[in-house]
DNA sequence: AACGATATAGTTGTAGGCGATATAATATAG
DNA sequence: CTATATTATATCGCCTACAACTATATCGTT
C-alpha cells in the first residue's frame, strides 16, 4: 500500500511491478531536486547583475529581514550547516556586502551585519522574485497551485528538519 | 498584481509593502531549495549502506530503467550538464558500478553500462523510496497533496528546462 | 575532397553542501 | 574551583554543480 503512496503515481502494470517505484518518473525526490536547480538557474541572470550567487542571495534575504544576526541563526533559517555558511560569508565579506564581528559578550559568537553596499542591493533585488514568477505565471501555472506547492513543501520541510 | 502571485502569500501589511516579497517566508524558491536538500539528507543513510551518493543514485535510476545509454542522455534525463556527469561516472566506474565504453560507430559518443554489481544494487534500492515516503505519510502528509506537489513541480520543470 | 558548422565529451576553475573533526569559549557538575 | 560537557565557529576533504573553454569527431554543403 505504501508503495503506491510516495513515489508511485502511474498506473500499475502487472509485470515489472517490483521495480515500478524505481522509475525516475515515479519518484518525488527527483522533481524537487531538478526544480530546485532550475529555479536557481532562472534567478542566475538577475543575480549576476548584482554580482552574487543564489545561496548568497538567500543570506541577504535573511539579513534584509533581520540585520545583525549570528552565523548560527542564518544557518538555522536557511537549514544549512555552519561549515557551508562560514566560507560563504567570508566571500561576501571580501566583496564588501557584509561585515563579520565577533561578539564581545560571548567570544564564540560571530555577528553578521549588512554593509551600506549590502543594504543598497535590496532595492534592486526586490524586483527579482516577481520577474522570475512572471515567467511561470505567463507559462500557464496557476497561482493556487503554486501556493499549494509552497504549503506542501513547507510541510515536508517542517517534518524533515527535525 | 504579479507581486501577489509568485512569491507573495501572507496578508499584506500596508507599511513595508515594498519589501514584503523579499521575506524568506514569502519566497517559493526557498522551500524548493530547502526541501531538495532535506530529501537528499533523508535518503543519505540508506544510500550510505549502498556506498553511493544521491546524484549517483539518480544515475543508477536512469540506468536501471534503460541500460547502455549515452552520457549525454543521462545528463538530459537528469537535467544536468555533462561536465557534472562525467567525473561522477568516472567515480562510479572506479567503484565498479558502471562501465564506460566509447562507441565504435561514432567515436564522440560514450556508452554507459551497468556492471553486474551495479545491477545487483537494484533489489536493495527498490526498498528505499517507500522507506523515505513512509516517514512523510506517517507524519501526516496527504497522498493527494504529494501527487499534486509532484505535478506542480513537473510543470515548473517542463517550463524552465526549455 | 574540403571546410565550416555542429555534436559529444572532457578539462579547468569557482562556489556550494556536508561529514568529520578541531578549537576555543562558555556553561555545568561535583 | 576544577573537570567535564556543551556551544559556536572554523578547517579539511570529498563530491556535486556549472560557466567557460578545449579537443575531437561527424555532418552538410559546396
Amino acid at each position: 500500500m505504501l508503495l503506491t503512496v510516495f513515489c508511485y503515481v502511474c498506473s500499475l502494470e502487472l509485470y515489472d511491478m517490483k521495480y515500478e517505484q524505481l522509475k525516475l518518473e515515479n519518484q518525488l525526490c527527483f522533481p524537487v531536486y531538478a526544480a530546485s536547480r532550475l529555479i536557481t538557474r532562472a534567478y542566475q541572470p538577475y543575480l549576476n547583475e548584482l554580482g552574487i550567487t543564489y545561496p548568497q542571495y538567500l543570506v541577504l534575504l535573511v539579513l534584509w529581514e533581520e540585520d545583525n544576526i549570528l552565523v548560527n541563526d542564518i544557518a538555522r533559517k536557511l537549514i544549512l550547516n555552519t561549515n557551508t555558511i562560514t566560507p560563504l560569508l567570508k566571500r561576501m565579506e571580501q566583496q564588501g556586502l557584509v561585515e563579520r564581528k565577533r561578539s564581545e559578550v560571548d567570544e564564540r559568537k560571530v555577528c553578521v551585519l549588512l554593509t551600506e553596499e549590502g543594504e543598497q542591493l535590496k532595492a534592486t533585488a526586490a524586483l527579482i522574485p516577481q520577474k522570475v514568477g512572471e515567467h511561470l505565471v505567463n507559462a500557464g501555472l496557476e497561482v493556487d497551485d503554486l501556493l499549494a506547492l509552497k504549503d506542501s513543501l513547507n510541510s515536508i520541510i517542517s517534518f524533515l528538519s527535525k
